[in-house]
DNA sequence: ATTGACCCTCCACTGACTGGAAGGCAAAAT
DNA sequence: ATTTTGCCTTCCAGTCAGTGGAGGGTCAAT
């Protein structure tokens, strides 16, 4: 299957397919005559399986490695759990900052009039310090 | 004063500086024989303004609304408090997103033994569908 | 005279794509 | 028969907000 199908079938651009494979997280065949890209159901699989791992934040690196430890059989499920433990605090972390963030903005923007009067606690804010 | 003073008392890097002044967020003069940006006390508060407004996330460019409106005096509050509330709803949507990959996530791991034995529930989700 | 601490410009890189130009190939419409 | 359309290819540039480094100028002190 050509790139044009099965970035429709997998739900990615043809540019985010070709892309993949310039990284080497995927390597499809070529077609013999055209030189096109050429997708096994195994190659639309791990594509699959990237889009959802990426769904989860988890970097192109990151991916790379689940794609491995989803092949690799021998694997270990803590090596997985590894992954998916940093990720977690990483979310938390984020998530930490922007809930303080926007705690802190949600209260500026509360306490703003949003009239036509010039005074902004908003703008004091952020000139203040 | 000069960029490294400047960037020691604003708390942002040199570079940093320096790049704001390349976008002409800031202008600072030059020093006539050396060619040094020369940033006067205006040009800090500007800086410590730019500083502040970048940790609630809100883009160089919407940071320069944000600057201009700051010095418009004829400004009306509820256009500064229209870009804060834009912003709130921003962050809004991106803590739904993170909370609930954050969920989905953390039921993963939870389910996952995280021992030596390959079978792991997480690369049955992300290999799923 | 040289060292060290500043400053300058310009280029390249980050991450994960996206957009577009320029071109090849094949089938369909005119 | 020709043109258009719709694929596909490669390669270059841009996004965002910086960061890192090379190569070089300036200034005060050793």
């Amino acid at each position: 299957m050509f790139i044009g199908a099965v970035a429709k079938r997998v739900g990615l651009s043809p540019k985010t397919v070709r892309f993949y494979s310039d990284l080497g997280l995927i390597q499809p065949g070529r077609d013999q005559f055209t030189g096109y890209r050429s997708y096994t159901e195994d190659d639309i699989a791990k594509l699959k399986f990237l889009k959802n791992a990426r769904r989860f934040d988890f970097s192109i690196s990151e991916c790379k490695s689940l794609l491995l430890l989803n092949e690799r059989h021998d694997r270990a499920s803590f090596e997985v759990k590894a992954i998916a433990t940093r990720k977690l605090k990483e979310l938390d972390q984020t998530l930490d900052d922007l809930n303080s963030i926007r705690a802190e903005l949600l209260s500026l923007a509360s306490s703003c009039p949003g009239n036509e009067d010039p005074n902004c606690p908003i703008l004091d804010a952020i000139a203040g310090d």
